[in-house]
DNA sequence: CCGGTAGGTTACCTGTAGTAAGTTACCGCC
DNA sequence: GGCGGTAACTTACTACAGGTAACCTACCGG
């Protein structure tokens, strides 16, 4: 406690991926509680306990700084759901299972999952998010395969955009009403997507 | 042509309407093709043949410029689409008719479209834009009523923002995958959301 | 022909992304 | 134990875009 008697604390000095991961933890935070465009390097800079240079030579921009939160949130957020999938077992409670784990992420990582919606201020300049997007429509996709043998190859990406997008909206939604379950929503996805409304129709 | 022989164009005087209609014309497009940050507001001024303060006097700020631009487009989806839905017959048929008519403004109207991608970047502050949203959403609740009696309501508007967040993902992938045609995107928005995966499952 | 006003401009301020050049703490080594 | 070398860091700037205050001018009714 030599600095104890000081306001500010020492800046501490660190390695390369110790601050990496604070910058991040910082950056998800603050995109998260403000939207990307409404916070200032300046700011994040301070919050860490570092100077503005200091970000700009780990991620480059401020875009990139999105970027690699981005990345990492949907990192963590497809290791989620691929274990969930993995671990079912018939075809219908896989698809279940993997709606619910991305309810549950989507409700105990909320800044995480904040900051993906902030992807669109990227632009088409997401080349490294498209990467991490199309392996989370490739799990769903593959699980599809042997869910719904026989169909075209094409039909199953679309299937997997759908599922994608709606489980998206549908979160945000859930927002808006907490006192919609995990369970609720998944099941709300189980209806249209396995069941279809042709069944519920006169 | 009296001012053929200068190469800009003498600037012309206009009522508040044409000259709003212009504004919102030429935002469209440059929102559409290089994304909201990437434009200047100096920019968009030029184009239309102006001075940036004119902007500042019609829309407030740039955000309020992209919300007027969204609006507009958002206007003219809900409109095609509720015509479409109005004039099909039976249920199914109004189901595939709301999609057809969404895919085709899509395609038709790519950069209107595009704009309403956009919208993310306005965070929470879309006060305006939830109007919009919410009439779109009870547009395909009140039609739900119809087709599928007796559910909660609370199902009814999940299935809305299921519905549509799938749309929006799959407009979006069938950008980069042009040989698939509108009748294709719209019918594999009925596999999923009218038949359901079950029927096809082992 | 003259004054009021809708429609318009110039010239500025502020704040933030991004950078060049310099500084400090730490670590291996003689 | 002191002395480079280098990795981690800072200060002090530039450039540019959003936003605004103050001023201008074409047109129209009386």
């Amino acid at each position: 406690m030599r600095y104890s008697s000081h306001v500010k604390t020492k800046r501490v000095r660190m390695s390369r991926a110790d601050r990496e991961r604070q910058m991040l933890d910082v950056a998800e935070e603050v995109f998260a509680e403000q939207g990307y465009a409404s916070v200032s390097m300046e700011e994040i800079a301070v919050r860490v306990g570092v100077s503005k240079p200091m970000l700009y030579e780990y991620f480059g921009s401020k875009e990139g700084l999105l970027l690699a939160t981005i990345a990492r949130a949907r990192g963590e957020l497809g290791e989620v759901t691929a274990r969930a999938v993995a671990e079912a077992g018939s075809a219908e409670d896989k698809l279940y299972s993997g709606y619910l784990a991305y309810f549950r992420f989507n409700e105990a990582h909320r800044r995480a999952w904040l900051v993906l919606l902030q992807e669109p201020v990227l632009g088409g300049a997401a080349e490294e998010i498209e990467a991490t997007r199309r392996q989370q429509t490739d799990l769903i996709i593959s699980q599809m395969e042997s869910l719904v043998p026989g169909r075209p190859r094409r039909a199953l990406e679309a299937y997997a955009e759908i599922i994608v997008g709606a489980c998206e909206r549908l979160a945000l939604w859930r927002m808006r009403n907490p006192d919609v379950t995990v369970e609720d929503a998944a099941r709300h996805m189980m209806d249209l997507t396995w069941n279809g409304l042709a069944p519920l129709s006169g």
